[in-house]
DNA sequence: GATAATGTTAGCAT
DNA sequence: AATGCTAACATTAT
């Protein structure tokens, strides 16, 4: 389900709880539910793709990893929720994901100049990281790492990549500045409208390379292949994204 | 029913 | 020591 966007849209559904104090949770995590139950949410935060349930001393991660689902007073038709919070009038189910228990505040470990959604994020700080790996990382690898592009995933990579023209199989080392400078804005950019049509449930029907047949601009058939370290499927056009990997 | 898909990481191997 | 690869996990639509 999720990439950074679809995030946000969980925390904002989740903003409402921010005050309210845990009567129970339960679930098969694995993780100390008793350390929730009488505590106050002093927080609901993200960063990328993780949720965040902030507490006084300790905060507890959500990954919806690729299939996680939540519901907010309703539950799911089957199966056990894998985090259950219990309020005095409400409920929050979270279903196949990894739950964690932190001790300490976000703040002391997550770079929020790296989340693609957040007002901390930082162009400048993200050219600094790109330049600092090393020359022949794939784009397709930079899009997905989340220590540089923090919230973005496949469906983000493939269409940034053919919004600025950039061939997938290029390399972060070869893209020349303004490519470069292209591909950083234009992540952020794209994410924003990601959220937005993903919030109007039309975030499909606006793809204009993931899942096509064809280039929008040149009309010519999409090539398929699954690229990078982890043979992720990508959509791209030859003719008019530009290889740069010299 | 098989397949593949918006993801990550522990653990082993090099 | 650092890097790389694989298996594992879990759900649902086609």
């Amino acid at each position: 389900m999720p990439e950074g966007p679809s995030i946000v849209i969980l925390r904002e559904a989740l903003s409402p709880f921010k005050g309210k104090t845990v009567v129970e949770a339960s679930g098969y995590a694995g993780i100390d539910y008793t350390r929730l139950s009488g505590r106050r949410i002093t927080a609901i935060k993200s960063w990328g793709k993780h949720l965040l349930i902030c507490f006084s001393g300790f905060y507890v991660r959500v990954h919806l990893m690729m299939f996680g689902s939540y519901f907010i007073n309703e539950r799911k038709r089957a199966g056990n929720p894998t985090l259950r919070l219990s309020f005095a009038r409400d409920e929050v189910n979270f279903h196949t994901c990894n739950v964690k228990l932190f001790e300490g505040s976000p703040d002391d470990t997550y770079d929020w100049s790296a989340d693609i959604m957040s007002d901390e994020w930082s162009a400048a700080g993200t050219k600094k990281k790109i330049k600092a790996l090393k020359k022949n990382t794939s784009v397709c690898d930079l899009l997905l790492d989340q220590t540089i592009f923090s919230g973005s995933g496949n469906i983000i990579k493939n269409e940034v990549l053919f919004r600025t023209c950039i061939h997938p199989k290029s390399l972060s080392g070869s893209l020349p500045d303004k490519q470069l400078n292209a591909l950083i804005k234009e992540t952020r950019n794209y994410s924003f409208d990601f959220l937005k049509w993903k919030k109007a449930h039309v975030l499909a029907k606006n793809w204009q390379i993931y899942t096509k047949k064809e280039c929008p601009r040149c009309q010519i058939p999409t090539e398929v292949a699954y690229l990078g370290k982890g043979m992720r499927i990508t959509y791209f056009c030859n003719n008019c994204q530009q290889l740069y990997a010299s």
